[in-house]
DNA sequence: AACATTCTCAACCGCGGTGAT
DNA sequence: TATCACCGCGGTTGAGAATGT
């Protein structure tokens, strides 16, 4: 296990920081800046990497963090940007002022484990595991770090994973919406039955064109495209992933929600400095008035379950930059 | 009280992106 | 264009704390 390579050429301590070195971190830090990490240590007089001042400083000793528990509110925040987002940490920290990625990194891997252990059992039951009915809701991105979509026969613990997560979006619905006091997992704002799998082709055209499912794929659902719904996916690199899809009622509900996606794309657009400029400005267009037009839900292209099979699944998601897979959620 | 197990979280590692040369 | 250094990010580790037996 070799050292970073900003961490070779000097003799650099390692593990927990000692008050004094954080002392001297501050007070550099305070009076200087860090314009350049690489010469802080040595400025400072700090026997570390520079990369590891960075760290120090960003995630325990900038003025402006926030220590604690976290609220109600941040944990609803956070459970609802990893959905839309996945594990990019950094981007859900933006929106959690005071936090850090790394903290929230933390909170969301222990909070996982937590519910696997308890109410896995539970959760599990809800789902239908067996191996020719998808589970409830569950989504996966492109994003190789994400969770992988349920795998048809596949491992229980993604199953889990899926049910939890589902199971604490739901928790952030009305009543209604959330199907009663002992409604499953579900995806918000999907009606409670919903029998579709959707596959983000929005990267693949060139300017905003619409692609057509690859020829691999089933007959879609009709007249989706029409539906009006409120799904928010990345028309910039893909590596956003879909959204929550919805009808317009739940849309209503939720407008918060999306305009968390809205500010999640802005920032997407501001950090790539590059974009498919008529699709920006459609963007904000669209921002100015929470519409939703058809030709972007026409990048989402969904099925009826029924005409999916494990090996077209497999190649769609091999394929997808933001897939969404979404299963009856009938437990009457 | 002692030990084992689990949890928390700070820190490290490796990788990818970016800008300078 | 290729290379290098740096930065930032996400995954992982491990020490110490908390909890359970």
């Amino acid at each position: 296990m070799g050292h970073h390579s900003c961490c070779n050429q000097q003799k650099v301590k390692r593990g927990l920081w000692s008050p004094e070195e954080d002392e001297k971190l501050i007070r550099y830090i305070t009076t200087h800046g860090y314009g350049c990490w690489s010469e802080v240590p040595e400025k400072a007089g700090l026997q570390r990497c520079g990369k590891s001042c960075r760290l120090r400083w960003i995630n325990y000793l900038r003025p402006d963090i926030r220590r604690g528990r976290f609220t109600a509110e941040e944990e609803k925040l956070i459970i609802s940007l990893h959905a839309i987002v996945g594990n990019r940490w950094a981007h859900i920290a933006s929106h959690l002022p005071g936090r850090t990625d790394n903290e929230i990194k933390n909170y969301w891997n222990s909070w996982i484990k937590k519910k696997i252990r308890k109410p896995a059992a539970a959760a599990a039951a809800a789902t239908t595991t067996s191996p020719n009915n998808p589970p409830p809701c569950s989504t996966a991105t492109s994003d190789h770090h994400h969770l992988p979509p349920p795998a048809f026969g596949g491992a229980d613990h993604h199953l889990q994973l899926d049910a939890i997560i589902n199971q604490n979006l739901i928790s952030s619905l009305p009543p209604k919406l959330a199907g009663g006091d002992d409604s499953p997992p579900a995806v918000p704002g999907l009606p409670h039955h919903c029998p579709l799998f959707m596959f983000d082709a929005t990267t693949t055209g060139a300017g905003g064109a619409v692609s057509p499912p690859p020829p691999y794929l089933p007959p879609l659902v009709d007249g989706m495209a029409a539906m009006g719904a409120a799904m928010d996916c990345s028309l910039e690199d893909g590596q956003t992933a879909a959204a929550m899809a919805a009808t317009n009622g739940y849309y209503q509900h939720h407008q918060k929600h999306q305009q968390l996606e809205i500010e999640l794309e802005e920032e997407e657009q501001r950090q790539l400095g590059h974009h498919h400029h008529q699709h920006h400005h459609e963007h904000e267009h669209e921002h100015e008035n929470h519409q939703w037009d058809e030709e972007e839900a026409q990048h989402l292209l969904m099925w009826d379950q029924e005409v999916l099979t494990s090996s077209n699944l497999e190649a769609m998601q091999s394929g997808a930059h933001s897939l969404l897979f979404m299963g009856p959620n009938d437990h009457d």
